[in-house]
DNA sequence: GTTACAATTCGTAACGTTACGAACATTTTA
DNA sequence: TAAAATGTTCGTAACGTTACGAATTGTAAC
C-alpha cells in the first residue's frame, strides 16, 4: 500500500536511520544535497510516516479524545470548531465520538480513545455520566489529562470549563425586568445538575434585588424532548395574574415556549416575552429571532485545549476550573411591557 | 501508564503470547481456569490492548475515515449517525474529520487519515475539491478504498452514494405544480455540480409534463450564505405576473427565501408556496414548517459503509453506485393557488 | 516403563519508527 | 604526514502485538 521508510530508504540508497532523521527530526547535521534527494523520494513514493509506529516508539499520539453527545445539537459542532483549532495550532488532532447520551457508549468510546492511546480527554458529561464512574475513576487512576466541560462528574476532580451560570441567569433575568416584567416564568431543566441550580440561583437573586416575591409555582421543569405536550406550561397563560415573561435556562426550551404559544395564538412579543440561554442556531432562525444568553462557544472550546495541554505538561499541577462569561444578545422575542 | 500485554503476562506468571492469545484470539486451547485468572488480571491490571501496535501487526486497524465539510450544518450529523452505527455493527470505528470548505484542511485531513492508516475512506466533496485532485488522484493510485456521499470528484472513480436528485426535484414542482402554481421560481445553486444539474433537469420536466413553459428568468442562482442581501429574489415578487412559488435547491436556500419574503411582507404560504429539499432541521423548525423533499439520511450513511466494507473486502470489483430514493415531506409552506 | 497422543504453554520474528552513540569520510591544523 | 576536528552516515534496540510452529507437560495405552 503505502511506502514506508524502509522503501524510501531503499530507493535512494540510504539507512533507514538516515532517512528517518531527514524526514522527521530536522535534527540535521545532513548534507543538503542528500536531503533534497530524500525528501524527493518521500514524495515521490508518496511516503506517509505511520503514526502506529510513532506511538509505539515515542509516548505520545499527539491525538486528543472528545466525547460529545451528539452532534446533531448545533451547540457542539460551535465548540468543537474552537477545540479543532486550537489543537491543530498545538499541533494536535482531534478523535470526536458521540456517546448519543448512553451510557454505554460513553464507557464503550472512552476505552476505544484508550486503545488509540489519546494524550487526553475532552468531555461533555451528559446527565448519565454519573451512573459510568468506573470509566471516569479509571481515567483518573490512570492520570489521564481530562478537561470536563459544562457539567462536572460528581466527586471525580477533573479540570473544568463551564460557563456562569449564575451571572447569565441573573443578566437575562434583570433584562426582563427591566423591561417592566414582575411575573416571569423559569422554564427549568428536568435534571438536578449543578447548572440548574445555578441558573436558578440567579432567576432568584435577581428577582430579589428587584424586590420581587419569588414563587414556586412559576418555575416549571419541562421534559427534554422538543415535541412533548405542553399542557402544562399552556394551562398557566390565558388567565388574570399570567406570567408576561418567559426565562427558559436553554434556547431550546425558550424554542419549545415559542412554538407552543404561538401555536395557541398568543403573540411573541406582544403577549409574552421569552429570553433564552446558549444562543444556539435553533432561536436565531426562529421568525423572531430569540432574544438570549450566549456565552462564546469557540472560546469555549479554545480554553478547554489549552487547560488539557496544560495538564498534559503538567500532569500533576493542581485543578483548575474556568467560567465562560455571558453575554446578553437582545434579538426580537422581548419587548417592554405595556 | 496503562498496562500491556508483559505486564498481565508477569503478573499471572505466563508468557506474552498466552495471554495476548487468550486475550484476543478466540483460538483457544487454553486451560479454563487458565483463561479465567489471564481475564481476572486483565480487568484488574485496566489492561487496555494498543491499537497501534495492533495495526504495526497486521494491516487492518478498523478505523474509517470520514471527512465531512462542516457539522454545523445539520445534515452531516444525521448522515454520521448512520455511518457510525453502521460501521459500529460491523466492528469498526469512525475517525471524523472537518474540512471546513477549505483544499488546505481537505488535503492535510486526507493525510492525516493516511497516517493513521484507516481501512477507508467516506468523503462528502465540496465544490472546491476538484482542486485537491492530486490528494484523490494518490487515493485512487494507491488503491485506499473511497466512497464519495452527495457529490463526485471529477473523473475520478470511486464508489459513490447520492440521490435520486432528478427525481426528487420532479416529485416537488410536480406538487406545486398540482396545487395550481404555474409560476415556479426556482432557487438554484450558484455553483456547477451534477447535483444541480439532475435537480434543474427534474424542474424543466415537471413543467414540461404539465405543459408550462420553461422560462430561463425564472431560475435564480443564489450566494450560498444565509444572510446575503436578497434583492434579486425580492424584485421578482410584487408586480403582475410574479411567482407564486419557489422551488429551492435546498432547505437552506429555502429558508433564506422564506425568512427574506415574509420579513417583506409576504406571507407564507398565504402570498407564495414554498419547497426545498432535503429536510434539514433548519425548516423543520421554522414559524411555518417547510414542506420539502426527504431523503432518508440515516440511511444513507449505513449505505455508504456498506458499500465501502464492500469495495475493502473486494477492492477490485466493479464500481458501484447507490442513488437513494426521496420522499415528499408535507408540512407548512405550500398551498394551493387561489 | 516406555510409547503415543492430547492438552497446554512458550519463543521467535516481524510490523515501522526513532534515539542514541558508533563509525566512517573528509578537511583542517600542527 | 599524522593528529585532530569536523561533517556525514549508519546500526542497534526498543515500543506492544500476534501468527506460527516448537516445546513442554499430562494422560492413556500397551
Amino acid at each position: 500500500m503505502t511506502s514506508t521508510l524502509k522503501d524510501v530508504a531503499k530507493y535512494v540508497g540510504l539507512s533507514v536511520s538516515t532517512v528517518s532523521n531527514i524526514l522527521s527530526s530536522e535534527d540535521s547535521r545532513y548534507n543538503e544535497k542528500t536531503k533534497k534527494r530524500v525528501l524527493e523520494a518521500a514524495k515521490k513514493l508518496d511516503y506517509q510516516p505511520s503514526r502506529a509506529a510513532r506511538a509505539m516508539k515515542g509516548q505520545k499520539t499527539k491525538v486528543l479524545g472528545v466525547l460529545v453527545p451528539d452532534l446533531a445539537n448545533s451547540y457542539f459542532p460551535d465548540i468543537i470548531y474552537g477545540i479543532e483549532h486550537e489543537a491543530d495550532k498545538k499541533g494536535y488532532q482531534v478523535f470526536l465520538c458521540q456517546t448519543y447520551f448512553s451510557i454505554e457508549d460513553e464507557a464503550r468510546k472512552i476505552s476505544l480513545l484508550r486503545q488509540h492511546r489519546v494524550d487526553g480527554f475532552i468531555i461533555f458529561p451528559t446527565p448519565f455520566s454519573r451512573y459510568n464512574k468506573e470509566a471516569f475513576e479509571k481515567l483518573k487512576k490512570g492520570n489521564m489529562p481530562v478537561v470536563c466541560v459544562d457539567s462536572k462528574i460528581d466527586s471525580i476532580k477533573f479540570d473544568f470549563v463551564g460557563t456562569k451560570d449564575y451571572n447569565g441567569a441573573k443578566l437575562a433575568v434583570s433584562h426582563l425586568i427591566t423591561l417592566g416584567h414582575k411575573k416571569i416564568l423559569c422554564l427549568s431543566f428536568g435534571d438536578e445538575s449543578e447548572v440548574k441550580h445555578e441558573r436558578l440561583r440567579g432567576y432568584k437573586d435577581a428577582l430579589k434585588k428587584a424586590k420581587i416575591k419569588f414563587d414556586e409555582k412559576l418555575v416549571i421543569a419541562a421534559p427534554w424532548e422538543a415535541d412533548a405536550p405542553a399542557d402544562k406550561l399552556l394551562s398557566l397563560f390565558g388567565k388574570r395574574g399570567a406570567p408576561t415573561a418567559i426565562f427558559a435556562m436553554s434556547d431550546l426550551l425558550a424554542v419549545y415556549a415559542y412554538r407552543n404559544l404561538k401555536k395557541s395564538g398568543y403573540e411573541i412579543p406582544k403577549n409574552v416575552s421569552i429570553i433564552g440561554f446558549g444562543d444556539l442556531h435553533e432561536g436565531k432562525y426562529l421568525d423572531t429571532p430569540l432574544t438570549t444568553v450566549a456565552q462564546n462557544k469557540e472560546d469555549m472550546g479554545r480554553k478547554a485545549v489549552e487547560l488539557l495541554l496544560e495538564r498534559i505538561a503538567k500532569p500533576n499541577s493542581r485543578r483548575k476550573e474556568i467560567l465562560m462569561k455571558t453575554e446578553l444578545v437582545e434579538r426580537g422575542t422581548c419587548r417592554k411591557r405595556k
